[in-house]
DNA sequence: AGCTCTTCCTGAAAGC
DNA sequence: TGCTTTCAGGAAGAGC
């Protein structure tokens, strides 16, 4: 699942492919992932591709005014979310079409920029200016670019479960299931922890794990799990660097204790019960329920 | 404010 | 063997 390390791999790829050129044309077979299909397909064409960013687990895809003439004067920008199946690639036209493609945008040196995505949890929009704006609002710091005061004074004064709160994307944008229970075995911190109870020191090794973690994986291009493949279709390599996601029933690398899931915050969670203590109240319902 | 549950969707894997 | 059920999860929305 594409969280921000493989997002950034996706937009690193891309970025070595995409700026300068122009949108010919754009074909889209199923478009519910899409807010409004018609203005993707109306306002696209025409546009040369000025940059590709990433917002946290968004894709950005700023597009120059202008193009075909009629109603694309206004700057607008191309926005991905890859949810959890998406992936977007530049491809020859002559290769043969994945499975479950749902958009095509044909570019003006032949190739194409395909969205594939088998379970549609993506998005994709073409927002204005004020549209990203309102978007970019919505989102919380980058996690990578967070000074210490302002991850403290985010996480750290608020009542929800840590694990929640990192999973937040209005808190901190992109992180998700995988290296939040990364990071939170690092620091050692149990996932069901209130952020305003977690001392100062907590919330700094946290923060450095998260960092660590980050950009570790991005050095190994991604996770690759229910098959993420990054613009060029090859596989991340920081699985193999889990220390506790989805290794549940095997020993902690630190400890040895059996890493333990459970669900927090509507997700599951994977941690070491030794070298990360329940709070009170947890430990009593972990202890009657066993899965896996 | 923050929790749980549900919905979206498909394919893999487990269960019978 | 082959069908049915469960699970996985990012994000949003409902209800408590």
């Amino acid at each position: 699942m594409p969280e921000l390390p493989e997002v950034e791999t996706v937009v690193r790829g891309l970025r070595k492919q995409l700026p300068g050129r122009t949108i010919v044309s754009v074909h889209l077979e199923k478009t519910d992932f899409i807010d409004d299909p018609r203005a993707v397909g109306e306002m696209a064409p025409g546009r040369r591709i000025v940059a590709v960013e990433r917002l946290g687990k968004f894709i950005r895809i700023p597009l120059e005014p202008g193009g075909s003439g009629n109603r694309s004067e206004a700057p607008a920008n191309l926005i991905v979310h890859l949810g959890m199946t998406g992936r977007l690639a530049v491809r020859p036209p002559q290769e043969p079409v994945l499975p479950h493609t749902h958009a095509f945008f044909h570019l003006d040196d032949g190739s194409e920029l395909r969205y594939t995505d088998i379970r549609r949890f993506g998005q994709m929009m073409l927002l204005p200016e004020e549209g990203l704006a309102a978007l970019c609002e919505k989102l919380g710091a980058d996690p990578l670019d967070i000074s210490a005061d302002e991850f403290c004074r985010r996480l750290g004064t608020r009542k929800a479960r840590i694990k929640a709160l990192l999973l937040d994307q209005g808190v901190l944008r992109g992180v998700g299931n995988i290296y939040a229970d990364e990071s939170l075995w690092r620091a050692r911190i149990h996932p069901a922890r209130i952020g305003a109870r977690l001392s100062k020191a907590e919330l700094l090794h946290l923060r450095t794990a998260l960092q660590r973690i980050l950009r570790k994986a991005i050095d190994q291009r991604g996770s690759s799990i229910s098959s993420f493949l990054d613009a060029e279709g090859k596989p991340g390599g920081y699985q193999k660097w889990h220390q506790a996601y989805q290794r549940t029933g095997h020993p902690c690398p630190r400890c040895g204790t059996t890493i333990r899931r459970a669900i927090f915050a509507g997700r599951s969670s994977h941690f070491c019960p030794r070298c990360q203590p329940a709070p009170r109240g947890v430990r009593r319902r972990a202890a009657r329920k066993r899965k896996r």
